[in-house]
DNA sequence: CACTCGTGGCT
DNA sequence: TAGCCAAGAGT
């Protein structure tokens, strides 16, 4: 059967019967070889959906203890939904993304809510539930659900890529559909959970980005740029922009109480996690004393008066996706506990920092300071 | 649509 | 080392 999509059919023209073979080919070699994962263990759409969260962006060997004491933490969605946001975001401190987490209990409120705590089965349906986007909607509408829906993520766009030489930039947005279509067109009507995983797998063994080896690939007989040996030249993606260098004083005030701790605003990078407050070098004048300008913008954030000064240590460098991070570290010691009411901060003795989430670049700070 | 949003591993 | 990469989604 041709494709009915004219786009996908550019790429994908192969009979029924080609199909069938590929599928039982990639198949019986996921019997075989696929790997033994905590979330593969059952069907259950709440293992399904907090594990296919975790990996978006995330290497599977990174998230597995995470996921392992999620699930002693949360074992039901109804638990996810009930969850206070520092037991929530302590659960995924120092696994990035963090709006991640906060879109999941989202989607299980939505669930308990909307749903009576009973999943959706539909991709379509799925995909309404915030967080879960084209792809997270197909993992789990296949793999808990038995829906024949493609699973496209960074692994299927390379290994579509790859088998049927697709020149698409899969950075582009016009470019899903595509691959969606090819996808939906070969993927098992019988086993389309397995079928996605094995894709999957396929991508991060035989079908890697660097040092792939698709010559022992087990579908290496339907592989279009190994025939032609331009495995490489495949998928075809822009460059990533560098991270932008800032440089910031991060104030490690301590009083009788604890450290100064601020929870960071509900947007942006690293949103509601407490930090060190920072104050950025740029916004600071070179040809004035520095450490009298950082106390006075200190007293105006936080109405706390302090002396800072600086201490010999090598800048923290922390990099993010978009950003590099230097920061220059900045003492002061206070003698009683002032009041913080007119700033979002709180005091925190060592037991209090250990119950809140704080992102790496924190921990890295904290590792200067408290060993 | 281009951009934002973390972190760790690898070369 | 600096850059690239890894089971994406929201805006």
């Amino acid at each position: 059967m041709a494709l009915a999509d004219d786009f996908g059919a550019k790429y994908l023209n192969w009979s029924d019967t080609k199909i069938l073979a590929f599928q039982k080919a990639l198949l019986k070699w996921y019997d075989l070889e696929g790997r033994r994962l905590p979330w593969r263990s059952d069907h259950d759409p709440y293992h399904i959906f907090v594990s296919e969260i975790m990996l978006q962006q995330t290497q599977v060997q990174t998230v597995i203890p995470y996921y392992q004491n999620f699930m002693t933490v949360f074992p039901t969605v109804l638990d996810l939904a009930e969850a206070s946001e520092t037991k929530l975001l302590k659960a995924w401190e120092g696994l990035g993304y963090y709006s991640r987490v906060r879109n999941m209990q989202k989607a299980a409120r939505q669930i308990k809510n909307e749903y009576s705590g009973n999943w959706p089965t539909s991709a379509v349906q799925l995909q309404e539930l915030t967080g879960i986007g084209p792809y997270t909607a197909a993992a789990i509408a296949s793999i808990a659900f038995g829906q024949p829906v493609a699973a496209i993520d960074g692994n299927a766009f390379r290994v579509f890529a790859r088998l049927l030489k697709i020149d698409l930039d899969i950075t582009k947005r016009q470019s899903r559909p595509v691959f969606q279509t090819i996808g939906d067109h070969l993927i098992s009507q019988e086993r389309p959970g397995d079928f996605n995983q094995a894709v999957m797998d396929l991508g991060t063994s035989y079908l890697t980005a660097k040092n792939p080896e698709p010559e022992n690939s087990p579908v290496r007989e339907f592989d279009e740029s190994f025939a032609d040996g331009t495995t490489l030249d495949y998928p075809v993606k822009t460059l990533k922009a560098k991270p932008v260098d800032l440089y910031y004083y991060a104030l490690a005030v301590q009083s009788p109480a604890g450290w100064l701790f601020e929870q960071r605003p509900a947007k942006g990078m690293l949103a509601r996690l407490w930090m060190f407050p920072l104050i950025d070098r740029a916004d600071l004048d070179d040809s004035q004393p520095l450490m009298s300008q950082v106390a006075t913008r200190f007293k105006e954030e936080t109405g706390v008066t302090a002396e800072f000064r600086e201490v010999q240590m090598k800048p923290v460098v922390h990099t993010f996706t978009h950003q590099k991070w230097h920061l220059e570290i900045l003492v002061a010691e206070l003698s009683s506990t002032p009041d913080l009411s007119l700033f979002p901060g709180q005091w925190l003795d060592s037991t209090m920092r250990a119950e809140s989430p704080l992102p790496t670049v924190q921990l890295k700070l904290n590792r200067q300071l408290f060993t």
